[in-house]
DNA sequence: CGGTTTTCGGATATGATATGTCCTTAATTC
DNA sequence: GAATTAAGGACATATCATATCCGAAAACCG
């Protein structure tokens, strides 16, 4: 049971579309060199991010991504589920029906005892992530980053946004 | 990001199990004809389970697998991990080193940021396994099963138990 | 002893899905 | 009109889940 690894891309690329000034863009291109990743795949990755509005684009030259909305608006639930989809990771397929000792045609009035405990922990799994803010992402990477990498990482993209 | 379905039986077989006499063992070939499954595959989830000393088995005619734990001392992670593998389902490739603006050689003083919160919420879905008992899952079935079902279901199980 | 039944593990086949590339289309900028 | 971009379809490849089959070793039973 292993995410994507667009799922961590699109983390990424959101943390940084997340230091754009206002009104700017940022393209497949510029985000795929930074994070030194195939520049097609990524746009997968991105345009998954569009479908589910998280993020507005333009075309042409000085197009690109950014974000749709403010950073302390946007969870990591949306972000994983943009990309990994909303799928619970258990699948009950009710092999309790295939028991031979039950009765023709009869019907559970609940769904099966072990789905509804593995659904509980995948609630888990998505409550954490949807406590956690794009914001916040961004906040812990300017304390940790080093101060000179941080800035001319933005520089970089600066140069590089329409 | 989908679990095995091996998990899923896994999870019911050890729920059988829990029910059989002290000293009995279960076949494969009885826990596939009771859930509708595939017998040799079936058994590799089994293998998992006895790999994981959560089963103890032997061999012959009347052999099988038993539990070699009581079911309050088994609890779900164990039974998914034993199938599922330990692994995180958020994997760090620190795609964060092929940012071009870093200095060559630079070296990271902690894990990245991204994947910090992402293993938190590993955690969660962890830790609400970790909570749950098998004797939980029992307790619960025979609760919600109707008797007459329940009952002819360990008639059933027994008349094949060794 | 010999035949049967069982777990265990290896080998193999198949299907689905993740990963990755390529190309076309439409929109935007200059 | 030329260049650049996102969007998305088509396609190739690799990995993994699913499934089946077989042989070996152990246990039981006659």
């Amino acid at each position: 049971m292993i995410l994507k690894s667009q799922v961590e891309w699109a983390l990424h690329c959101c943390a940084i579309l997340a230091g754009l000034p206002e009104g700017r863009y940022l393209s497949t291109k510029a985000l795929a060199e930074l994070h030194g990743l195939p520049k097609e795949y990524l746009s997968k990755a991105l345009q998954s991010l569009s479908q589910a509005s998280l993020v507005e684009t333009t075309l042409g030259p000085s197009g690109g991504y950014r974000l749709a909305k403010t950073p302390s608006d946007i969870n990591f639930l949306e972000i994983v589920e943009a990309v990994e989809g909303k799928a619970r990771s258990f699948t009950c397929t009710n092999i309790r029906a295939n028991n031979p000792c039950r009765p023709q045609g009869y019907c559970d009035s609940k769904p099966c005892a072990v789905a509804r405990i593995m659904w509980e922990a995948d609630e888990a799994w998505r409550d954490t992530l949807r406590r956690v803010r794009l914001s916040d992402l961004v906040g812990t990477l300017s304390e940790e980053v080093p101060a000179d990498i941080w800035r001319s990482t933005f520089e970089w993209v600066l140069k590089r946004a329409g």
